[in-house]
Parts: structure tokens; sequence; C-alpha cells
RNA sequence: GCUGGUGUGGUGGAAUGGUAUACACGUUGGACUUAAAAUCCAAUGGCCUCUGGCCUUGUGGGUUCGAAUCCCACCACCAGCACCA
């Protein structure tokens, strides 16, 4: 019997799409309760900084990839937290507040409505009801209590220190905000100066943050990321005398199994020693030369590239291991910040100090003899035996291998005194302040007389005042000192006048435990309670860009370990699965940006094909993890897809189940539905859909097929769906049904194809009984009688036959 | 230079030891139309002596009955780090 609609409906998004919004909307029907009998997900988004220029359907690649898995995991019985909020401290509203003079409150007010309409219009299930703002004073109470947790550990420490400094922003960096020698948002080549600064020890969890990472299942580029940004190598410190001084050197190496083979030592231009062993005939050239290197910008410093420069201080160093002389050069390719600031050269083995040997002449001696049993003089930059290899010319070392006689040699130096073993790492403690108006204020005050005092707790949120000027001052305080009224206050120990912290966080602050909040987001009392923080973490799934591989997903990992140890958090790390997100380019292949005109927006798309086939065609793009340009022409075949769907869902259906073929194809792609959205691969889940519809597309279903089939395309095309749901007569929402039951009777085929081979190439294929699947000799006496077969058989012995049951026969001859 | 990754049609890609090129775009032809769009149908890796056959997953080798998939070497590209001792 057939059943058929009163009316055929076409299919127009525009209409459905705003009325299911709302209608979700009014019933809640994403709302997450704080306890629930079924299991918990947290699947997070980085939640976006809202900048004026709304988002590009790049951002939403993101959002619809994260959006459909909310979605599925809450139809296969989850309990899902999937919130939504806004990093909202940042550099482009204090710039456009510069400009204008509007304050970056009102901005930023107006750019989060603008955003916000953007993801409700593409049907995103968000829990608005846990929405946040990273500058809301309700907030940044809880950003600045954790700031004063950290100054009360002793992680936060104020120095005078030469720093990253961007002279556009005018402000102070973090390392990890300088990318290639530039400022990471501006791109204006970064100097060093000379500013007082709050910093935080981020250096104290390095092996922390390192272990962590291990378990994590993140992917390995971003991990790899973290660890070699962490950079810890296990070195020794050996002490050198300084030949008629009472001065002493020391240099950190990784390699002192080469030791014999050393001829000199380079300091770097900062260090101290300097001016204690330069000889006065060398002291002109030495004090030239430091000045010429120590106050070049980072920019010019990478001009240079690998060209050897350096000076002789005219002091000698001795080699306690067998009393050679070294003498002492300056030069810059020896940093100061890193190990010693000294270092020990042996030509013969190490690239850079060959290249500086060469340079000025210094003697070279092999002391490694590596694979290629070249025992030669080293004279070219081939021969230099860096990683592998066995010690010669070394004494009591001659014949080991370096990695054993690293370890020999070490002993014996540490056992003379001559060394001691260190471990160093290429993490540097985090610039925190910033000299900036649009930040959170550092909640301390400088009272001349009791030093450093913090803002009692009961007094947070130090709220942001009122400026008349943004512009930074470029002088190391940020437009707040000139707020006399609110820098002037009083000792909250002493009661006397005191000075506010003028400094402001940086925009990773905000950032750093925003996912706390989202559990609890109303709390007055605490940041987090510890009975939902202990319910919802740690969050389960975290969707973003690969962009913050070093900056926010190591610094929010830091403050999440602090906020372990002192018992406001219930896990040691934060993110336990990560997905990094590819970048969308623009259809010329380049970066999407309002400058060159070339961004797509999801409104423009919303506008011509409706949210669904917006959804649709971010999945089926590519693999989520993939750089992919946006193809505005592709597109069209993921409406038409939508359109054959609605065609057939809401035409008549049967009530018999006339076709078992369908049956068993439903069957297999509910399956394959569910392990690729667990798997995120979007793009073929989408297109077995497209294989499905294709496949029905001149055939009936039966009602139940046409519910089965609706529920597991309902995370990708939520609109849709509920309206079919609700076409075909059933009870709202179809986003509170159950995922389909499959049966396995119909997971396989009748009759399954056996190809058949012949020397590894196909010669033909056989419709097997799926009872008959195990029976070789059926299959081979079968495979025989084919005429194709027959063909290639002919004239020639079969020597061996090999059956992969339900798949291959292959005759070898 | 170091670390990690990737190489498949005109394009995005599928297949992780068993029919390479699923799905989609694009292109070509056809139907419908006065016409166009939309829609539908068909074809679409290359070559040849074309009812058949040969070749093809960056290049060269290897393992295997069988390799895009595993191993070795090389080449190219992408990302990150980089005079890190």
């Amino acid at each position: 019997m057939l059943r058929s609609f009163l009316v055929m409906k076409r299919y127009f998004p525009k209409e459905i799409e705003l009325k299911w919004q709302q209608k979700w909307q009014e019933s809640n029907l994403y709302q997450a309760p704080d306890s629930s009998p079924k299991p918990k997900k947290y699947i997070l988004d980085m939640f976006p900084y809202p900048s004026g220029d709304g988002l590009h359907v790049g951002h939403f690649k993101v959002y619809t990839s994260s959006d459909i898995l909310a979605r599925y995991y809450r139809i296969k019985g989850y309990n899902v937290l999937h919130p939504m909020g806004w990093d909202a401290f940042g550099l482009p509203a204090e710039n456009y507040a510069i400009k204008t003079g509007i304050h970056p409150a009102i901005t930023t007010a107006k750019n989060i409505a603008h955003i916000k309409k953007q993801m409700q219009q593409t049907g995103l299930s968000y829990d608005w009801s846990r929405e946040i703002n990273t500058t809301d004073p309700n907030y940044y109470k809880w950003t600045q209590w954790i700031f004063l947790k950290l100054f009360e550990k002793g992680l936060a420490y104020e120095a005078e220190a030469p720093i990253n400094w961007c002279p556009s922003c005018k402000t102070g960096l973090a390392n990890e905000e300088v990318v290639n020698g530039k400022c990471e948002r501006c791109g204006t080549p970064v100097e060093k100066k000379l500013v007082r600064q709050w910093i935080l020890r981020i250096t104290y969890y390095a092996d922390k943050l390192l272990e962590g990472v291990q378990n994590l299942d993140w992917p390995r580029f971003i991990k790899d990321m973290q660890i070699n940004w962490i950079g810890r190598k296990e070195g020794i410190n050996i002490t050198y005398k300084v030949q008629g001084s009472d001065q002493e050197v020391v240099c950190f190496t990784t390699r002192p199994d080469t030791n014999f083979g050393a001829t000199f030592i380079v300091i770097g231009p900062e260090h101290p020693l300097i001016n204690k062993i330069t000889k006065k005939e060398h002291l002109d050239e030495v004090k030239k030369y430091v000045s010429q290197t120590i106050n070049r910008s980072e920019e010019e410093r990478i001009a240079q590239g690998r060209a050897k420069t350096g000076v002789f201080t005219g002091s000698y160093a001795i080699n306690n291991l067998n009393g050679k002389r070294l003498p002492i050069w300056v030069s810059d390719f020896v940093l100061g910040n890193v190990g010693t600031g000294a270092v020990v050269g042996v030509p013969g083995h190490d690239i850079r100090d060959f290249e500086f040997a060469k340079e000025f002449s210094l003697p070279i001696i092999r002391v490694v003899v590596g694979k290629d049993k070249d025992t030669s003089e080293i004279t070219t930059a081939a021969q230099v035996q860096e990683k592998e290899g066995v010690i010669t010319n070394s004494e009591f070392l001659d014949g080991l291998d370096i990695h054993e006689a690293s370890t020999v040699i070490m002993d014996h130096l540490e056992k003379r005194g001559w060394g001691v073993r260190v471990v160093e790492y290429h993490l540097r403690d985090w610039i925190f302040s910033r000299q900036r108006y649009w930040g959170e204020p550092i909640p301390l005050i400088h009272c001349p007389n009791c030093g450093i005092v913090p803002i009692p707790e009961n007094q947070l949120p130090l709220k942001l005042p009122e400026v008349k000027e943004y512009e930074p001052t470029g002088t190391g305080e940020s437009p707040l000192a000139q707020v006399t009224d609110w820098v002037n206050t009083t000792c909250p120990k002493c009661g006397g006048p005191a000075r506010r912290e003028t400094n402001t966080m940086p925009q990773w602050a905000g950032s750093c435990w925003y996912f706390l909040r989202f559990i609890d987001p109303h709390n007055q009392e605490k940041l987090v309670s510890s009975e939902v923080e202990r319910y919802w973490m740690p969050v389960d799934w975290y969707i973003g860009g690969a962009e913050h591989a070093v900056l926010h997903l190591l610094y929010s990992r830091f403050w999440h370990k602090v906020l372990y140890e002192i018992g406001v958090v219930s896990t040691p790390e934060p993110f336990q699965k990560l997905s990094s997100v590819g970048l969308v380019l623009a259809a010329d292949g380049r970066k999407m940006s309002k400058s060159l005109g070339n961004v797509v927006t999801p409104d423009q798309i919303i506008n011509k094909y409706g949210a669904d086939t917006l959804r649709v065609y971010e999945g089926f793009m590519g693999p989520f993890e993939n750089t992919i340009s946006w193809d505005p022409t592709s597109i069209n075949g993921v409406y038409k897809f939508l359109t054959r769907i609605w065609e057939v869902m809401s035409s008549e259906y049967i009530d018999s189940l006339a076709n078992s073929k369908i049956e068993v194809v439903l069957n297999k792609l509910i399956v394959k539905i569910g392990n690729d959205i667990e798997n995120m691969k979007f793009n073929t889940a989408i297109a077995s859909m497209m294989e499905f519809t294709n496949l029905v597309y001149h055939e009936k279903l039966t009602l139940d097929q046409k519910k089965r089939f609706l529920i597991v395309l309902s995370p990708f095309a939520p609109h849709m769906t509920e309206e079919l749901w609700q076409m075909l007569g059933q009870p709202y929402s179809i986003h509170q049904q159950a995922w389909p039951e499959v049966e396995d009777k119909y997971l396989q085929e009748e009759q399954i194809m056996v190809v058949i081979q012949v020397n590894g190439k196909v010669r033909d294929q056989l419709l097997i009984d799926r009872e008959m699947i195990q029976d070789k000799e059926l299959i081979l006496s079968q495979a025989q009688k084919s005429p194709k077969i027959q063909k290639f058989l002919d004239g020639k012995e079969v020597k061996n036959s090999v059956y992969v049951p339900g798949k291959v026969l292959n005759f070898v001859t």
C-alpha cells in the first residue's frame, strides 16, 4: 500500500531553518543538565576572538564539525556539554578605540552580537545558557583570582628584564609570540627592550608539562611541537680556569665525549666575563664588537645567517683533561640566554664550531671516526661527524661509541669536580604583562612600605577603569597609568598611600581556564564548584586550530597544573583529546583576508543555499585536518544531494519490506556513519549517504527506513531532518531520538562477490551464496569453469591457489 | 640544517595487504525548453592492433600468491623549529 502526502512541498531551506532554530531555543533543546544517569561528554570548540570582520567559512569548519559530534553523541545517549563564549580582550578592539575613541567594550559587544547571530543561523547546538565573555568583570574576577594564587605560590615575579618588544603594538611579548623575529600579531620586527615585567615561572613546570603531554590523545605533530618547545636536554656544565686569573668560564655541552677535541672557547657578547678577562691590547676591538652585536634587532641577526664573526679576548682557558690552552673568543653565534652563554669549541664534530674555526684559522682535531671510516684530517664541512661514531685521539675514551663515551667522561668530570650534570630547557619563563589598556588589570599594589601587596580576594574583581586616551604610552606603562584616581590607592596592609600595578594581562590569560567556567558559569562564590567540575572534566574532545599549538595549549596546561596542585580541579590535564582543523583557504589559494577581498562568509552561503548545505559542505570538502581551498562550484553538489533527499523522504512510502538490498545497505550505512563521525571522517560519511540516496532515488522506502536514515543524517542537516521528521508525523524532536539499532542479519548480503585472479591480476568475478563462502573447493571448481579464467590458465600448470574467504581467489601458475 | 607529515585522474578526494580512481566538482553528449537556467539520463585515468588487451597511485629497488598500503634508497612539497652548544 502506498501512502502519499497531501501536499508535495519543495525544499526551501529559508522557510524551515529559522522556524526550527526558534523552536529549539524556546524548548531549551540543547541545555545540558549538571547531573544525569547518562555518561557525560564535554565537546569544546576553541572560542573565538570577536573580530569586527565577523567569522568566515573557515571558522565554521570547526564549529560545524564539533556540532556534528555534539549532536551525534546526544543521540548516542550521552549528556553532552557543548558551550560557546568570547575571548574578547585583545588588541584589535583597543586599536579601533585609539582610532575612533569608542570604548572597546562597545565594539566588542557589537561584534559578539553579529558572530552569535552567524552561529545561530548555522543551527549550532550550543547551550547558550552557559555563554561567557572574558571581559565581563564577573569572569575576569576569577582570572585575577588565579593570578593571585600564582603570586602566592611564588610563580609570578617582577623583574626588569630585556624582553621582546613590539614597537608597533608598544608592548612586551612572550617568547611564544615572536615568530621569525617578528610580532606574532602585527608582523613588526621585534626589538630588545629593558622593561619592568611580571613574569610567570612556567619553567618550574617544564618536566610536568613534558610528561603530561605524552599520554594525551592529541595529533602527533602538536605533541611534538610542545615537546620541542619545552626542549629538554641533558648535559654537563664544565668549568675551565682562565689562565693567569682567578676567573673561571663555565660551558654547557651535551657532547662532552668530544671534549679532547676542544680547541677554543666562545662566549656570547652579553657574557659578564668579557670585562674581566679581555686583555688590554684587545679591549678596543672587543668593546666595538660587543656594542655592534648586542643592540642588534632580531631581524638583523636573522639576516646575518650563518656567517661567523668574532673577536679574541687575549685570554686562554685550560682544558682540565689534557692541560691544553683554549683561546677565549667572543662571538654572537653564542646566545646569552642559552645554556651558560659560553660554548666549548669542538670544530671537528660540530658544524658551527667548524665554521668558526675555519673563519679564524683555529686548529681542528678529529676525535670521532664515523661509519665512513674516514680518519683523515678534517678540512671540509662534509667530514664533520656530528651524530655517530667511535672516539679516537682521546686517551681513555678511545674505541668507545660516542654515547658510551659521554657517560664515561661525565662520570670522570664530576668525580674530579670539573663538571656538574645539568638539565637545560628551551622553554623560558612567560613574560606576562602587557603595556596596554584592553586586558585584565593585574591585581597588585606597590606600597613604599610593604613592597608588593596583593589585593584581598574579597575586593575582586579589580575593574578596568574608563580612560580618555587609549594610546599606549610606549614607556613601559599602560594607559592605565594616566588614570590617577585609580592608580593612587591605599595599601591593603598598612593603609598608607600606594600605587596600583598598571600593566595588564596578555590575551592568553582569559583563555587559560575558560573551559572551567563553562561548567559553572554563574557561580558567585567559586571559580567552579568541585562537584560539577568532577562531573564534567576533563574536556573529552577539544577542537580548533593548530596555530595555538605552543601558545594557548601550553599556557592553559600550565595553569591547569597549578590549579590541580591547589585542589581547584581534579584532573592533571585539561584536554584529553584534541583535533586540529586544517586551514580553509580562499578559492585563489591564499589566506582569506578582508584586504585581499577573498573572504567567504557563512551568511553568503546560507542566503543562497541554507545552513544545512553549508554544514554538509564543510564536512564534505575533505578530511577535517587537511588544508583545502574553498570551492564555490562544488557546493552545488551538496545542495543537489539535500534536494534529492528531500524528494525521496517527502514522497510516498511503502508498508512492507519489498527490497532487502536497501535494508542491507541502510544497516551498513548506519554502522559506517557512526564510525566515520567518531573518527571525524565526515567526508566519507557524507559520500556514503550520497550513495544511498542515489541508490534509492527511484525506489520506495518504508516509513521505518526513512526514519532511520533521517536520524543518522540529523547531526549533519539538523533543520531539514527535523522538518521531514515532522512531515512524517513523528513527535518533536528528531534530535532527541536514539541512534538506530542495526540487525546482524542485514549486515551481510545474501550473495557475495569473489574476485578471481590469475597471478595477481583480476580476470573474473563470481557471485557466491553466503553459506558457501568458506568452501574453497567449490569456488575453485566454479572458477575453473569460467571461460575467462580458462583462457589465462590454458596450457599452464596451476602451482598454487590462494583463497581469502569472501574476497579473492588467486591462481598461481 | 633538525623534527613531524604528505605525494593517487583536469580538481577536492576514496581505498591502510585482496576489483585503484568510491563520492563530488568540472568537462562532453543526450532528454525537457521558443531559449536559457534548473532538473533528469549517459560517458569521463592513459595507451593500443579496441566483443579484447597493456600500462597507471612522485622515482628506483625489495618483501608477498597479491602492494597506493609493509621495508630500503632517492626526489618533491607542506607545517613547525632553527647558529639551542
